[in-house]
RNA sequence: GGGCCGUUGGCGCAGGGGUAGCGCGCUUCCUUGACACGGAAGAGGUCACUGGUUCAAAUCCAGUACGGCCCACCA
């Protein structure tokens, strides 16, 4: 920016009127046409700005957090490329994942049957259908088959956020577009987890698993969620089966001591694999190394001490399950407890007991519970129990926070099973140093949003569970020989060359077999399991600049300059997106993070589609206007949740059209005077005082905005500009008026004309990241190029060479003593044309001088024949006295 | 249980050691040739509470209350 230029003017044509209907259409079409947005390929990376859009969900619905959001982004956008910079916007749609899967299976009536193969005459049975259809009327269909089905349903939801989005004014280039599930995206996600996957990042490993039994499927800690659910105590004495005698303290039965314990889940009972209490809790120390026997199932298991189980918590004495929640399993692995696994992947119990329900009244009473799901077989477990006696007393009902997946409805259980884990620093400290070191490096805003990511990694429990049992999604690159008795060799992945990617395992076939080998011994199969969404997500900078296929665009655009997102995705997101990019090129995947806060409704509640107090994005761009709803999401600054406030649309409304008809107001003189098309409004012929104050005021204004938008601070920008913007309006102008007119001669006239035009020209440029249909509208008057091509405006282009500037008092004194006029007449119930033949008005003593400097300005626009300035000792402009003649 | 934000006129917000600011709304007035989708002038607040630091606290510190969000091992 050592070369600033300045922008050149035309002589303007002002329309009659001016309005700011039809504007968003007609000025889409000719940025459109113009391609005023489209990044010049080849620029060097030190004169980009690249954005990493979110790629919104294309299968749900546009809301207004989308246009809030999206607007914070695109004021920045606008005000990197009129700094020079030539600006990466991309657009990408989210069609991966569930959302997705669930609205294709329902709008064409199929559902992904991965095993199948693909077809390419293939049509659905359904084209449209709206809510759930049963799954046994949904048509199997290979996964390329579901793919291009999605692809085709996305396009179709695509183009109505797309034209969303250009009638908001964002300035997205929309040549740079991708899918998440599209070829490109598949190909750089499976890229990058064969990369993981060489270097050791990546693996797999039969262990515990958070599952959701609905959609039977292992989630990720980053897709927890606690939610509080009812439940019940129940107190279930175990009996000692060695080394004590008959106990005293159980006289009811006579049998051996027994051991209470209190749980919320009693159809864990034959999943039990030991009781266990803490090391210096002095209730227990006989018991540990001891063995209690469960009741009705009859297992034999240990009384173990560890520093995890909470003696004022329940009986003090816990029993562990395989597995009922995580401290089980953090149990059975820290004290190697056997596995007794009672949970299928449906949630229901398995039909065959564990290992360990070894005696008849054991497996009759586990047959009693087989198949069951398992709130019925809770049911009749306590059933059981009361009937056996092993419960005392009745179950205490209790409120709980109990992990759900976030997307689902039923609480998660855990089942050992077989996944794909990738690094994330749940388990390498040395990583997890480095990516809280990543989160430092990164610039926040605001920077308090810096501590939820520190706080998620500091409490990253396990690593990043990438592994889906889903059909739709990317799948994994990965096969496995299958050995003679049929049985994948799971240690042994066959994996594709790079540039065969992407890859479908389930219908394609590696190298070095044949189609007809799948499944068979001796043979190959496929990796089933598809990736986590996020895992496709994570990678956005580099689907966007395209890192796996054109090292051009990727050199010039990564790492990215700016994520823009929503707080309540750092945790996923952003924080996947660093963890991939830390792997994989050892840096941050973008330099700075503009989180956005959320949209509340007037009662201050979160807007939410469940609570039907959705306003549809579009609805609310036809009634105010796209300038006026954007002024409202501009004016709520990043992190800071914001009201849904139809009043700040209405002012950002009136905002715009203020912006018409100040232009046509201003540009009026320059219309009609000189001659030629050329405009030269050169600073030079700003010889009046309170003209070169309001300049000297307008230069301030450009140095606020400027770092405020460098610091992404646009309220701020917004809020400085538009203050001036109405002094300039109601104060300069009015002041102005009647010598630009020409009223006090030629000279005068031409510096009060000279002053609007710069003016205009500085303000217009200040307010087109914010409101950029109006002053493109404006510009289109005196330029034939686009305003968001223009420079950035600076204070030097304000005055003349190296000349003083002005004194900014004499603008404000000036509009204090027109104040105090207009208030006699106002006071005095009269209209603003009544003519005042004395006034005498009280200036502040060191004022005086900046007062009398626009004295004749004043008088003019205060239709005054006769004004005192009076020096006074106070500290305010002041009115005296007034006399008024009706016109 | 831990953490992060916030609490300023009826509403939405800014400010941040030295007489409280903006916008909406409200009141009164003005159909003035940029604008009635306008303009002018007003009324309205002991800046959540309690202590402390200071010559001086809405502002800094400590604590409390309330609201919101994030995280936390479901016995």
């Amino acid at each position: 920016m050592s070369q600033h230029q300045y922008p050149s003017h035309q002589r303007p044509t002002v329309p009659e009127r001016a309005s700011l209907d039809g504007l968003e259409g007609k000025w889409d079409r000719a940025w459109s046409a113009q391609g005023t947005y489209v990044f010049k390929l080849g620029t060097a990376r030190e004169d980009v700005f690249s954005i990493d859009t979110p790629p919104p969900t294309v299968s749900g619905s546009l809301h207004v957090g989308h246009v809030f959001s999206y607007t914070h982004t695109d004021i920045i956008a606008r005000f990197q490329r009129m700094c020079g910079k030539e600006v990466f916007y991309p657009m990408g749609w989210d069609d991966n994942g569930l959302p997705t899967e669930r609205r294709v299976q329902n709008y064409y009536g199929v559902r992904c049957e991965p095993s199948l193969p693909y077809d390419p005459d293939f049509t659905p049975p359904l084209e449209g259908g709206k809510g759930k259809n049963a799954t046994s009327q949904q048509v199997p269909v290979s996964r390329q088959s579901f793919v291009e089905l999605c692809e085709k349903l996305s396009t179709e939801d695509e183009k109505q956020f797309e034209a969303a989005w250009r009638h908001l004014g964002l300035s997205i280039d929309w040549t740079q577009t991708y899918q998440t599930i599209d070829h490109h995206s598949r190909a750089t996600s499976q890229l990058a987890f064969l990369r993981n996957l060489a270097r050791g990042e990546a693996y797999q490993r039969l262990a515990p698993t958070l599952w959701d039994v609905t959609f039977r499927t292992a989630v990720a800690q980053a897709e927890l969620v606690d939610r509080d659910q009812t439940g019940a105590y129940h107190r279930i004495g175990f009996r000692l089966t060695d080394g004590q005698p008959a106990a005293d303290t159980d006289t009811d039965t006579g049998a051996g001591q027994r051991v209470y314990i209190e749980t919320t889940r009693p159809e864990l009972l034959p999943a039990c694999v030991a009781l266990v209490a803490h090391p210096s809790d002095e209730r227990y120390q006989d018991l540990f190394g001891k063995h209690v026997e469960v009741p009705l199932f009859g297992t034999e298991v240990p009384v173990v001490p560890h520093r995890l189980a909470t003696p004022d918590k329940g009986s003090g004495i816990a029993m562990v399950c395989t597995f009922g929640d995580v401290t089980d399993v953090i149990w059975w692995r820290e004290m190697h407890l056997p596995t007794r696994a009672i949970l299928g992947w449906d949630g229901r119990i398995l039909p065959e007991p564990p290992m360990g329900v070894d005696s008849d009244r054991g497996q009759a009473a586990y047959k009693e519970l087989a198949g069951l799901t398992v709130y019925s077989a809770q049911k009749r477990v306590t059933e059981m129990l009361r009937e056996s006696g092993d419960m005392e007393g009745e179950p205490k009902p209790i409120t709980h926070p109990v992990k759900f997946f976030e997307k689902g409805e039923k609480p998660l259980e855990i089942i050992p099973t077989r996944q794909w884990y990738l690094s994330n620093g749940g388990t390498d400290q040395e990583l997890r140093a480095r990516l809280l070191e990543r989160g430092n490096e990164l610039t926040w805003y605001p920077d308090f949003m810096r501590v939820r990511y520190q706080n998620w990694v500091e409490g990253l429990t396990s690593d990043w569970l990438i592994s889906r049992q889903r059909f739709f999604g990317v799948p994994f690159p990965v096969w496995y020989p299958v050995d003679q008795f049929g049985h994948p060799i799971h240690d042994r992945p066959i994996l594709p060359r790079e540039d065969q990617l992407p890859v479908d395992p389930a219908s394609d076939t590696p190298d070095g077999y044949k189609p007809e080998q799948r499944g068979k011994p001796g043979g190959f199969i496929g990796d089933p399991d598809v990736m986590d969404t996020w895992a496709t997500s994570s990678l956005t900078p580099q689907i966007a600049t395209h890192w796996r296929d054109d090292p051009d665009l990727y050199e010039s655009t990564f790492p990215m300059d700016l994520r823009p997102q929503a707080q309540d995705i750092i945790r996923t997101w952003l924080f996947s997106a660093v963890v991939r990019a830390d792997l994989e090129q050892h840096s941050l995947p973008f330099h700075n993070a503009a989180i956005s806060g959320f949209i509340l409704d007037p009662d201050r509640k979160k807007m939410s589609k469940s609570k039907g107090n959705v306003v549809t994005p579009m609805a609310l761009l036809d009634q105010h206007g796209s300038d006026a709803v954007r002024y409202w999401a501009a004016s709520a600054r990043l992190g800071t949740d914001a009201a849904f406030e139809p009043g700040q649309m209405k002012v950002g409304r009136r905002l715009a059209i203020k912006i018409l008809n100040a232009s046509k107001f201003a540009l009026s003189f320059l219309a009609a005077s000189g001659s030629g098309a050329a405009l030269t409004l050169d600073p030079a012929d700003v010889t009046e005082p309170l003209d070169s104050a309001m300049l000297a005021a307008l230069e301030t204004v450009i140095e606020t905005a400027t770092q405020a938008l460098a610091n992404y601070d646009h309220t701020r920008a917004l809020e400085a500009t538009e203050s001036f913007f109405w002094t300039f309006c109601d104060d300069y102008i009015e002041l102005v008026k009647s010598r630009a007119h020409g009223a006090a001669g030629p000279q005068a006239a031409a510096s009060a004309q000279t002053a609007l035009g710069l003016a205009l020209s500085v303000l217009l440029r200040l307010f087109a990241p914010f409101q950029p249909f109006a002053t493109e509208e404006v510009w289109s008057w005196w330029h034939d190029d686009s305003i968001h091509r223009q420079p950035w405006p600076v204070p030097a282009e304000l005055r003349a060479g190296s000349s003083a500037p002005g004194d900014p008092r004499i603008l404000a004194v000036a509009g204090a003593v027109l104040g105090a006029l207009r208030k006699a007449k106002s006071e005095a119930k009269m209209s603003m044309r009544t003519e005042i033949t004395a006034a005498t008005v009280a200036v502040p003593a060191d004022l005086t001088a900046p007062a009398v400097a626009a004295k004749a300005d004043v008088m003019a626009a205060g239709r005054t024949a006769e004004l005192t300035l009076a020096a006074s000792d106070t500290e305010a402009v002041e009115l005296i006295f007034a006399e008024l003649t009706q016109p």
